[in-house]
DNA sequence: CTATAAGCGAGACGGTACGTCCCGTCTTAGA
DNA sequence: TCTAAGACGGGACGTACCGTCTCGCTTATAG
C-alpha cells in the first residue's frame, strides 16, 4: 500500500546541487546574515519557489549544505589508549572545521537556534549529539580500561573538549591545529595541578 | 589639538536610556535576528536617526545594551587558593550569564563578528579579553604558589574554562549552575586520569 | 527580432487600477507636494515596489493618472467656420480641466518639469503638443478658407489661446467657463483695436 | 517716545542676506522641490532656527528671494500710443523673466499655491496683481484715446498677454524675446482675421 | 507511445525593514 | 536677545528581500 498518489515528475538533481553549491559559495562570500534566498536562487539559476519547495527556511538550507561536510569521513579511532584515541579523533574534527565558511554557517545557525526550538533540536542532532556520543564512548572505554578515574565527571570532560573547540572556532583568537588537539587532550587527562597537589586532593 | 567642533546641544540621556531599554526588551522577545532598529525606535519613542547617530549598527547597539550587564560588579576573588578563586569567579560569571536574553545577544553578535572584523575586535575587547586576563592572572598566582604544574599550558586552561561556559550557554544542553562551576574547576585542576596514571605520564 | 525576455507572470490589472485611483484621490486631497508614494501604496493596498516597478517617479505616476482624463473623448469640431470650431473645441477642453484635482496635478508636473528634462519632454508630449496641433490645424483650415489673414502669426495665436487657459487654471483669478471660451476666441479673431484703427495699421 | 522695550539685539543683516543668496543659488541648482531649508542654512552658514524665525515657509523664503528681482526697476512707459506702450512694458518684463532660476521659483510657488490659499493670495499680490493693474491702466488710456474698441473685453486682453507669457515661461517651447513681445501685442490689437472679415462681424 | 501532472525558470505580488534625508522644534553656549 | 550649531521625534524616500502567487515550458513515468 504505497501512499504516493502519482509520482510523475521527481526532484531535479541538477537544481538541488546547484542550490547547495550556491549556498556555500554565497555564505562564504557574504556571511550568514548576508545570505539571501533571492541571491541563492539567482546564482543557482533557479526559481525561488524551487528552494521554498524543498527547504522550510534559510537555516535548513545552510544545515544541509554543511552537514555533508561535517559527517563525512570521520573514522573513529580505537588504538586501545584513550589519549591516543581522543587525539586522533579531534585531529580529524579540527581539520574539517578549519575549512572556510564553516564558522560562519555554524554561528548563524546558533543564532537562529536561540529562538527557534525546532532548529535547535535539529542543530543538536546534526552537529552536536553524534560527536558527543562518540567521545563519551571513548571515555567509557578508557574508564573500563582504568585510564579514567572512577570519580571523573565524563559530561564535563566532553564539554571541555568540545567547548574549547567551539570557542576557538567562533572567537578565532587561536588556531584549531594538531598541537592544540594534543595539548588539549593531554591536559584534560592530567589536569594542571602538580602531582603532589593531586595526591593531596584525593 | 582638540578636534571637538563645539559643545552645543548634547546627547539626550532620556533617549539614550530608552533606546537601550527597548533593545534588551525586544531582543528578549524576538531574538537577535528578529530585532529591528525600526521596532527599537518605535518602542523607545525615538526617531530612527537618533539611533543611527550614536550607534553604527545593530551589533553595536546590542553590545552596549549588554556590556553594562557583563562588566558590572564582578569582584575578583583572592582567597590564596586557586581552586577556591576560580570557583568563586565562575560562580559569579555564570549567574550573570543565565539572565534571560544574554545568550541570544551573544550568539547574534558572534554571527556578525564572523564577517565583520571591526565588530569581532570590539566583541573580543568587550566580552572576552578582560575576563580571560583575570583568569590568566589567577592561574599565574597559582603557579607562583606551586598550585599549578610548571609544564601546564595556561592558555589551554583558560580556553577549557570559558569554552565550556560558552558551549553550555549557546547549546543549552546543560545548565550553568554552581555545581558545574565547582566540578569544572576541580576537573581542570586534577584531570580525569587516575593518580597512578598521572604519575606514569610525568 | 523581438526582445521580449519571456512572458511569465504579467502586470496585475487590479493593482494598476487601484494605484491610479489612489493617486487621483490622494492628489485631490493633499495636493501634489503632499502626495507620497507611501500613501498611494497604502491606500491602494499595494507594496511600494509594485509602484516603483512600473513608474519611475511620482511625476510619471501623476501623468498617467491624469492623461487618460485629458485625452479622452474630445471631438474635433469641423463646422466650416473657424470661430465656431475654436469655440466648440475650447468649450470641451475647459469643461474637462475644471474637474477637481487637475490644476494641482498640472502645476506639480510643471514644477518638476522645470528641472527634469525627461519629464518636460513627456509633459509636452502628453499634455501640450497634441492639443496645440489640433488648434494649429483648425487655424490652417481657416487660413485656407480666408478666415485668417495671411500675415497672422499662427504660433502666437495658439500661445494666446492655451496661455490664457493655463493662466486662469493655475492662477484661478477667473473661471474657465463657456463665456470665456466664446469671448477669448472672438477677441483673438478680431483684436481689440477698433475697425478704423485696424485699417490704418494695414 | 519710542515703543521698543529693549532693543538689545536685532535681526542680523548679514544672516538675512546670506540666506536669500543661498536660496537663489540653491534653487537654481536643485529646483524648487530639491531646495531644502537644511541646505540653505548650511550654505548660508546660519542656524536653521534663524530661517524659521523670519520666514514661515519655504514658499515665503522663495517669494522674498525673487520678489526683489520682479518688482525692481520696471518703468511704466507712456508714449501716447498703446501698441508702443505695451510693447515697451513687456519687453522689460520678458528680459527680467528670462533670468535663470525664475521659472523654477515661479512654478514651485504655483504648485504650493494650489493647496495653500494664504500663499495663493500672497502670490497673486506679489507676482500678478500689480502688473495686471499696470496693463489694465495702459489699456484704459488706449480706450480713452480711441485706440481700443469700446466693446473689447479688457480682462481677456490682459489674460492673453500674461497668459502667453507664463505659458512660454513654464513650458519653454519658445523664447520670451523682443520679437515675441512685438508680435504678441500687435496681434492682440488687430486680431488674426482679415480686415474684410472684421468689418463683417461688427 | 503518448498524456498528463509535477517540477521547473521566471518574476510580480503584498509586505517589512533598511539606512538616509529633511522636516519643524528644541536646547545649548557664546557674542 | 539673537545667533550658529546641531540633537530631537517624526515622515517619507527608494532599495533589498521576504514568502506566496501565477505563468508557460519541460519532462518522466503510468496508462
Amino acid at each position: 500500500m504505497d501512499s504516493k498518489p502519482k509520482p510523475t515528475r521527481r526532484r531535479s538533481k541538477r537544481a538541488h546541487e546547484a542550490i547547495l553549491a550556491a549556498t556555500t559559495s554565497l555564505l562564504e562570500a557574504k556571511g550568514y546574515n548576508g545570505l539571501s534566498i533571492e541571491a541563492v536562487a539567482a546564482q543557482a539559476g533557479v526559481g525561488k519557489q524551487t528552494i521554498y519547495r524543498w527547504w522550510p527556511s534559510k537555516a535548513a538550507l545552510v544545515m544541509e549544505a554543511y552537514s555533508a561536510m561535517v559527517a563525512s569521513e570521520i573514522t573513529i579511532p580505537d588504538s586501545g589508549r584513550l589519549e591516543e584515541d581522543l587525539y586522533r579523533l579531534f585531529e580529524q574534527i579540527f581539520s574539517r572545521l578549519s575549512s572556510s565558511g564553516f564558522g560562519k554557517a555554524i554561528a548563524g545557525l546558533l543564532t537562529e537556534a536561540q529562538t527557534d526550538p525546532v532548529l535547535a533540536a535539529e542543530f543538536l542532532d546534526g552537529f552536536v549529539d553524534w560527536r558527543r556520543k562518540v567521545v563519551r564512548q571513548l571515555l567509557q572505554k578508557g574508564l573500563e580500561r582504568g585510564e579514567v578515574a572512577p570519580e571523573a565527571n565524563l559530561e564535563i570532560a566532553v564539554d571541555s573538549l568540545f567547548g574549547s573547540m567551539w570557542y576557538r572556532l567562533l572567537i578565532g583568537h587561536a588556531p584549531l591545529d594538531q598541537q592544540f588537539a594534543k595539548d588539549l587532550v593531554r591536559q584534560l587527562l592530567v589536569g594542571i595541578a602538580p602531582p603532589s597537589a593531586n595526591l593531596c586532593f584525593r
